[in-house]
DNA sequence: CTGAAAGCGCTAACAG
DNA sequence: CTGTTAGCGCTTTCAG
């Protein structure tokens, strides 16, 4: 049948494997291993012969073959995992931890939680199913401990973001409570006495952080606790778009807002404008978001530098596979002031 | 020495093998196999004992060797190669495709090519290098033909964003003639005769075809190639602004502005603030900006549906995978005009 | 400098 | 329902 391929001639479909291209080459098949891994002790001419047979017949070492016999079961593979993908701070965290991989020969495999708990395991176990050797994480569960079985068999966990619970791992993260406070600072030297906290979940290690460091520096100012509405809870723009709006109409409405997260500011926002006080509320928020220099008034943020933070984790965890032993730290990063004039404007009476 | 480990003791860093799991149920091998892989017919008590050995163990089934040695050689595993990942389009795309191959059990290698031509050949090496079941990829350089083998030896190819050249593979592009002839359209509409386009590379295929279905619809209103400057080359937002201080600056300036690119776009955005012609310039965008709707004036764009296209994406590709090898196709998803204001704004006297 | 033999951890193909 | 045997494509080991 017209249909049916020849048995005998061997599928062209199929990779090369080494045996064949020692074969063409008319050498032995470790001779070929020799090549392909540049290892020493080969004459030129046999390597150029080998070389040939290899591209005639597009060979492709199998990666599979080589870590299931060799010792150093390094794979080069690391796999990422963050809070969702379509954030400008995680596309800039994959791209400069992309590249330290790269540099490593490395390649990365990225997934996203869509910051929802449940997945989180799930996820974590399909990539190690894959026998990776490492994982850069950041984490929406409160507690990690499921990993310290995977961390004696040798799969090194860096975390980012967020620090871990549960188990002990390097952890880059920026400086929450600094960041907050000076965002505080910021506020009140710009004379305003009545500040309002806008927030995530307290749950989350990182806003409790921030929220601490902005409560810390109000009180230290003498400001009542009374005085300075704290709002939290807040995971979307449409809720901080309606605590927002709550907030400004109470009797005494605050002449600042902090928000503590990126899509807290872009409720926050939304609301002033529609309230039309954009120009008479001060703002400042954690985290920069795109294009902020274009709104009118322009946003003053408290910056996170997402490719330092992703250098470090690179870092760690290549140095980790590497064999570095020493014990887990926490790796903390500064946040930067950046003032745009949202956060300049002065308390109106 | 106390440093040294005992060589008969089994090293507990090192994972259990199915082997080993056998032992310790005291069954046979393929037993084990057979339960790890939810085969049928084998006894709920053997299972039970079965499973109890490999959780006591940590065991996790090596994926290398499975693949080494079963017939379908697959690795669930997918390549998604794009221009660059800090862009908001790309991270929707990554999204919506992460999200299928979840559902497909397959992970997905990630990487940016930072639109460097140079980098995609060694990138899609360091890919094919891994052995991935298929690579769904945005091209920078001007011809894939390099793709060709590989495609024979059974690796998938799906295009995205651009059609590819010199290698025949599926490719899911938004409409990119039809929407840049719907922008001319509503700037025309709106009542404007003098028309600016602002564009990336012409060698860029979706570049030119933006280009020619602005033109086209130009030219069939009537309207005089002399009265419609057109500058190309433009592929960040500091070119961008350059050109369009330039055009503005001219003896009889533009009324309305379309940029074909988003980087295009916030160049142009800026140009317009700083020459304070921003509120009586019109400006449509091709590809949406984030937080475009808090912009003053909010910009009017022509929305692709990168959600769209990765879900296309990743449906060719794994229907790919599974079999389907139907000459290859170019899937055209269509675009959305989004008025917001910019648009719409009538031509000043 | 080169190659033959063993075996990594698993699945396929048979036997029972 | 269960087990045995071979061998995937490579690296390791050891012998030329």
């Amino acid at each position: 049948m017209a249909t049916m391929s020849d048995p005998e001639r061997p599928d062209s479909s199929h990779r090369a494997t080494m045996k064949q291209v020692a074969t063409l080459a008319g050498v032995g098949l470790k001779t070929v291993s020799r090549v392909i891994n540049d290892e020493p002790y080969v004459s030129q001419e046999i390597t150029g012969r080998v070389r040939a047979a290899a591209e005639q017949l597009d060979y492709l070492p199998n990666p599979h073959a080589g870590v299931l016999r060799s010792k150093a079961k390094r794979h080069l593979t690391i796999g990422l995992l963050v809070g969702s993908v379509d954030n400008p701070f995680v596309g800039a965290l994959h791209r400069v931890i992309e590249e330290a991989a790269h540099e490593h020969d490395a390649a990365v495999f990225a997934s996203s939680l869509d910051d929802d708990p449940h997945r989180e395991r799930g996820i974590v176990q399909a990539f190690l199913r894959r026998r990776l050797d490492g994982l850069i994480l950041t984490t929406v569960t409160p507690n990690q401990s499921y990993l310290v079985p995977e961390q004696r068999h040798g799969t090194q966990f860096v975390f980012v973001d967020r620090p871990p619970t549960g188990v002990e791992a390097d952890a880059i993260i920026s400086d929450n409570a600094e960041g907050a406070a000076a965002a505080a600072r910021h506020l009140i030297a710009h004379g305003h006495r009545r500040l309002a906290y806008l927030g995530d979940r307290h749950e989350i290690k990182t806003a409790a952080l921030r929220r601490e460091g902005f409560l810390g520096e109000v009180s230290r100012e003498g400001i009542l606790a009374a005085d300075t509405p704290v709002v939290e809870g807040l995971h979307d723009e449409e809720s901080s778009y309606r605590a927002v709006l709550e907030i400004m109409r109470r009797p005494e409405p605050p002449t600042a807002l902090f928000t503590a997260q990126n899509l807290v500011t872009i409720g926050a926002i939304r609301a002033l404008r529609d309230l039309g006080v954009q120009r008479s509320t001060a703002l400042v928020s954690f985290d920069d978001i795109p294009l902020s220099g274009l709104l009118d008034p322009a946003i003053t943020v408290i910056a996170q530098h997402p490719d330092r933070i992703g250098a470090l984790a690179a870092k760690r965890m290549f140095d980790r596979i590497a064999g570095d032993d020493s014990p887990a730290r926490e790796f903390v990063v500064p946040t930067t002031l950046i003032v745009r004039g949202s956060g300049e404007i002065p308390p109106h009476d």
